[in-house]
DNA sequence: TTATATTAGTTCTAACGCGTACTACTGTCA
DNA sequence: TGACAGTAGTACGCGTTAGAACTAATATAA
């Protein structure tokens, strides 16, 4: 496989990661949050509450990196810590009242600010790039596997 | 635009980004490198150098991020900073004797590392792909002069 | 020319991000 | 039961990141 080819693929996608997380972020600060605490809020909401492997699992943040972002967001009134009955090691992180209150209102709100930029992109068009970049994915994914290996 | 459809399109660029991106910086780690500083290396390999505005452009770092970078870079002995004769603000930054060593030894090493995970993928789905990121930027990057107008 | 606006790079702050080491708890297996 | 591997979350170090304030130098305009 030539460089020609997949060097410009590359730079694109870190591009458009870019363009994707600027322009959602600049609408997440309006809220008084970073894009990782909407990101926790966002999963944490309409649900009872998850554990803090869980929530890195859903939202891609490692477990050193959580711990920070979930003191900030608990500093800030949003989430609770409680610890969980079945497993003396884990503790399931919650949002709190106000939490709740925000994300009811912030969380449509964003939704709305991204369907907006994407308004110009057909439904179809995303299905194909979808699918494109869990081609893509899987085959960095596989090899990292075997670079392990 | 439902976010049925784009939200599964985000979280996969979300991943996919996280899987390039993760694969290449295990290999560049062997090199004593981290991923912002081998990208410094390889976008002023054969070049003459260029000003930090110039470097900035070509790897999609911030100013106030890359005078660190390229401190560090400098610490090492790979890069140095040249006064500009042409514009008393700028600098110019260059790789070193030691740079260009290192950047015809881990360049060439690291697209074929890659080429090796991207062998499963045609050229011809990778173009489809990278057409499909570049709507997807241009979408992102509309909406937001627009928010900013 | 003089006032004003731009631009290049640095500095500073707050927050991530990852890897490693550490503690506390749980599960397994002899 | 008791040693011991595995897991959950935290602490820490180093580096990165964006954005805002700052300094120095250049460009523009009245």
């Amino acid at each position: 496989m030539s460089p020609k080819i997949f060097l410009p693929l590359l730079r694109e996608l870190t591009a458009s990661y870019q363009a994707f997380t600027g322009y959602g972020s600049s609408h997440i600060r309006t809220m008084g949050l970073t894009p990782p605490q909407f990101d926790i809020i966002a999963t944490l909401g309409n649900t009872a509450g998850m554990s803090f492997k869980e929530l890195g699992d859903n939202t891609l943040i490692t477990k050193g990196t959580l711990t920070g972002v979930v003191d900030r967001l608990e500093l800030k009134g949003l989430v609770q810590r409680v610890s969980n009955a079945l497993d003396g090691r884990s503790q399931i992180v919650q949002l709190t009242e106000a939490g709740n209150a925000l994300f009811a209102q912030s969380f449509p709100a964003h939704l709305q600010h991204i369907a907006q930029a994407l308004a110009p992109v057909s439904a179809s068009e995303m299905q194909t790039l979808t699918e494109g970049l869990r081609t893509l994915r899987n085959a960095f994914e596989t090899a990292s596997m075997e670079d392990k290996a």
